[in-house]
DNA sequence: GTTAGCACTCGAAGTTAACGAGTGCTAAAT
DNA sequence: ATTTAGCACTCGTTAACTTCGAGTGCTAAC
């Protein structure tokens, strides 16, 4: 089935109530579109070119009489061949800016700071997912002694993040043992990836540890449970209560589903899987995900060091304002790898 | 203006209202109320009784024929007087005791996994204050070089509390000056309050620095930035989704300005205030903070190694189940207690 | 002191009518 | 061959009116 080819005035008419529906959340009439300045026809025949637009699936009516709003298959014909870009004002791009001005002491708070920037600017929700956890390496692991029983192991990763464990130190240990363990560990776990660490904490390390630590088994076992890393994931969201300002989301029997599925994990593996590479947009019941059918999703990436990757995503009502959220969260990504990367060069 | 005495049952009809409206949500009348099997009066009864709790100011009419509703000083009378403890059953003692049964590797996660629980028992918000991060002292600094131009900051404190930086090296530091620097401030800020840190740092740590380090004036810029501590407080929120399914919280307009308080500062603020000492209760327009006038507060306190504290919240509607939500809050308090305790003094 | 009976109130739910923004179609104008 | 004015028609929205019922207060009888 091929598409009939849209004439210039028919893809100018579907540009204009897109726009239009973004910003009205009401079904778009020919009468308003013939006020604009620049439509120089009349409503009659803007009446005609719509039906032939409703007609080919870009445009859905709501009721027999009422205004046109654009179908999936419009977005989606507008966010592939129309997608202007957007120019944000001198006064915007200066705040953008200005917010990333400020020093960020660790990477966590940057992360979080363009989430919130991208969630403010947008008006929608942004979602931030940091790098994976389990592909860093371990650069550091260090034992801190906090009385008789406690300790806290501290585990640093190649890219500055760091993990923190409370253990319970069996007390017929003593401060060189601890000392000597630490040592072995960081001797032999160096830039290993972190989901690799039981492992090899039962091969190589048990044999070492066998030979150099009294009490071994009982070390072994803390160990193991200490350098169990199991949180796959950084995840931050900035803006949820975007979603309350939407026409769309009034009553609570709509935001729940919608909040109940942001927080779950299949939500978060569906924004992994999708944004494997570049800008991507899905719209409404492009999302498999059960709950989000009338919402669109826009993801990018970013990366640090060049190498690990994290993603970056808006979440708001179908009816957005794509070109405004592509040009930001193009920006956004941009300035987050740039920041990242400055922070990983510079020596100031 | 002293109040009226009331009879036995009075109490006992206004014990049955406001009950029967924490589930109800609407108003009750008397003909509802005298079908109970433990009434054996008349409705007719019963309107006397309740014309008169109103006319003391207990109970309200949402209008002139309604049935009764709870008033401020209703809620607040049977807060202080009527509040019988609940019984939980032992399936859900059960289920609150297992889920603590878990093993917490930090006690981050322990105080996550407690809003949760009293988040999903309670069917309300909750929110869950940690100690206060100025107030803890400084255990251990840590300096991790993770490659030519960048490091980490450790700091970890005498709770257990772990705080990292991303700080930039100058490129004239060697390794051996890094950990001077370190001995040195291990050396003379051990067990120092971390508010302290920034005045000791100017005081004690310099003097000594200019003697030892070279390019002095360099690094205390840096180690200023990185041991300004302030972010003042640990804060988790649980079941704020809970919210919407109360019917006063239907829609969006309500919401909004709800949400917009609790992610704000002055309401942590008013929690930190509240809860000095022991549980207390606050009904509607007792919260002096804007925005919450229609909901009830109840905190308590749980301490670790008995000195320093945190807090524990619980925000719902004014139309509360208060026995349910006393008991939980207060057995969950004591849990936490124990736990951290536990976690202090045993050695397994 | 208690309660049956009754007139009265008032919100909720349902009905109807008027309104208006929008459409499609036809026929005239360009 | 387009474009457009004109017009009948559709249908959601709003307001006015009705009905219904759960609730009250009051009075008089128990």
């Amino acid at each position: 089935m091929i598409n009939k080819m849209l004439t210039d005035r028919q893809l100018f008419l579907l540009q204009l109530l897109v726009n239009d529906y973004v910003v009205s959340a009401e079904p778009v009439g020919s009468r308003s579109i013939a006020k604009r300045d620049d439509v120089t026809f009349s409503p009659a025949t803007i009446r005609n070119e719509l039906a032939d637009l409703e007609e080919m699936g870009y445009l859905e009516k709501t009721h027999l009489s009422s205004g046109r709003v654009p179908s999936e298959k419009g977005y989606r014909f507008y966010v592939d061949h129309l997608l202007a870009p957007v120019m944000l004002s001198d006064d915007e791009i200066e705040n953008i800016r200005h917010a990333y001005q400020k020093k960020f002491s660790e990477t966590e708070e940057l992360i979080r700071a363009t989430a919130k920037i991208l969630s403010e600017f947008t008006n929608y929700t942004a979602i931030m997912l940091g790098p994976e956890l389990l592909e860093m390496k371990l650069k550091h692991i260090q034992m801190v002694k906090l009385n008789q029983t406690q300790g806290v192991l501290i585990i640093v990763t190649d890219t500055g993040h760091v993990e923190n464990r409370t253990v319970s130190l069996p007390q017929t240990i003593k401060a060189e043992d601890v000392e000597k363990i630490v040592n072995i560990l960081n001797d032999k776990l160096n830039m290993v990836p972190l989901y690799q660490l039981s492992r090899r904490l039962n091969t190589e390390i048990a044999s070492v540890m066998r030979d150099h630590v009294r009490d071994y088994q009982h070390v072994m076992s803390l160990l193991k449970d200490s350098l169990m890393i199991d949180d796959p994931e950084q995840i931050f969201f900035s803006g949820k209560n975007n979603m309350l300002a939407q026409p769309e989301f009034q009553n609570a029997d709509k935001l729940l589903p919608l909040f109940n599925v942001l927080e779950g994990k299949e939500f978060v593996r569906e924004i992994m899987n999708m944004s494997s590479s570049g800008l991507q947009i899905r719209i409404g019941s492009e999302n498999k995900l059960n709950g989000i059918e009338d919402c669109s999703l826009v993801t990018t990436t970013y990366s640090i060091g060049g190498e690990h990757l994290g993603t970056v995503a808006v979440i708001g009502p179908k009816r957005m304002a794509y070109p405004r959220v592509v040009t930001l969260i193009d920006m956004v990504s941009k300035l987050l790898t740039e920041h990242l990367n400055k922070q990983e060069h510079s020596s100031q």
